[in-house]
DNA sequence: CGAACGGTTGATTTGTATCAAGAATCGTGG
DNA sequence: CCACGATTCTTGATACAAATCAACCGTTCG
């Protein structure tokens, strides 16, 4: 729907010291000699919401970091039926080295910062670099996880139980709670439409509506304008998983 | 249901040089001196079909490779539902490097030969031995884009899509065609049960038999005693998979 | 032989999709 | 600031694909 908009190169701060996501992103381990090279290759660009940041099938002329914002990685079929196979936050990577061609579309889901490298010194640095490779392999194994306990959610969970998963998902990790804060309530904003929650489950839309109100109506949260969750009892919505409690994301 | 079989240790040949799975597995960048510390640290052992090799939660003492036969990696709820999401054909890599227990059970579908590296010396290796690394980052890219077309199939794709889906990476993969080798026809061992099919694919075991006997009928597949495929027109059975052809998994 | 397992097939139920209409919210320009 | 059109979301009625429940067949194996 979208074109990229020209990418106005937003200044967060040149220098990759300065960079809010830099203790979580592919560069975490890099010494000051290395963060340096990395800012030869590397530019900022800004999208805003419903811009398609690549498409599947394109030639990759970069990789990078999500800075701010949300951004998701989806596949569709010919015939329209779409999946979210990936939600990407701040300090996520975006883009697979080795790769010429993408094999997924990457979509702004809320305005999107992305710090982009070139793919092509990237991925030299990348062979040279043990730091930046040791990183690298730790993020794709932790997706790698994701990506399976998200398999069992499409194949093996009820429409309640996938909502409740997802708000889960996204609770805890803007409230960056680790598995054991359990008895805390939270809040959270939820930046994602009914539809791109359809996607992300495997749902229809309808169904999404249906069975947040459900959750709401139930007293397992509460919502404030449509995309405002709190959740006042954790352990009652971790109950609405149908996860046993110790599993999965928590990063 | 079954333990560990005490693990004879077989001899496939204890030089990985004669090793069938040599050139596809982690170590296939590996030049001769790597591979002699790798057989310092390197056991095999066979498990029966429907052994457990590895549970979730136990503490890992080894990774290593499937040498021959097929195992499966899942994860179960509490109320018994359970969703596989990966399939262990020979040259796979078991086990997650840098993590103390599993998450996820591992099981012999077949018989199995496993190449077992202990793990810790095998996580020392690999932070200094680049090629090792390299190698393992290209196997994990590719398991990742892996899930992420079977998150497709388990949130999209309807039952008979499912199927042909499956139907598709277990030929492709047994005999090895490119994407392109499209027009050939193919026969191939489906070495899972209609529980496993299942299981892979979010279904019910009732369901994957009226599917396959359904594709039977219609003439897109042969079968000769239940678990032997014959496909006569690739084209035919890449049309019921709902991709665009291009698509994954080719390995 | 009988038990256990894997597979097929039928009848029925059910969760979710689909179709449809309308309400709430947002953004934009007059 | 309001009016509008466009999204986004909700809610209801209905249809349908797959799950569930159930019976039965064929093999294998102790």
């Amino acid at each position: 729907m979208n074109m990229n908009i020209p990418a106005l190169n937003t200044k967060i701060g040149d220098k990759c010291a300065d960079c809010p996501i830099h203790h979580r992103a592919v560069c975490a381990y890099c010494e000051k000699s290395e963060l340096m090279l990395l800012e030869t290759m590397k530019s900022y660009s800004s999208y805003a919401a419903g811009d398609t940041i690549i498409m599947a099938g394109d030639n990759m002329k970069f990789v990078g970091s999500v800075v701010t914002g949300v951004a998701s990685l989806s596949q569709t079929m010919e015939d329209g039926r779409r999946q979210m196979v990936g939600l990407l936050l701040p300090s996520d990577f975006v883009g697979r080295p080795g790769r010429e061609f993408a094999s997924f579309d990457v979509v702004a889901t809320t305005p999107v910062t992305l710090c982009k490298f070139e793919r092509i010194p990237f991925e030299k640095m990348l062979k040279s670099t043990p730091q930046l490779r040791e990183r690298m392999l730790e993020m794709v194994l932790d997706e790698l996880d994701a990506a399976r306990e998200w398999m069992l959610l499409l194949g093996r969970k009820t429409a309640r139980e996938k909502i409740a998963s997802l708000l889960m998902i996204i609770g805890k990790r803007q409230n960056s709670l680790s598995p054991f804060d359990i008895n805390t309530s939270m809040k959270f904003e939820l930046s994602l439409t009914r539809e791109a929650m359809a996607d992300y489950l495997g749902l229809t839309l309808e169904t999404v509506s249906r069975q947040i109100n459900a959750l709401k109506k139930d007293g397992v949260i509460e919502l404030e304008k449509k995309r405002h969750v709190i959740v006042k009892n954790f352990n009652r919505l971790l109950d609405e998983t149908g996860d046993d409690g110790d599993g999965g994301y928590v990063t």
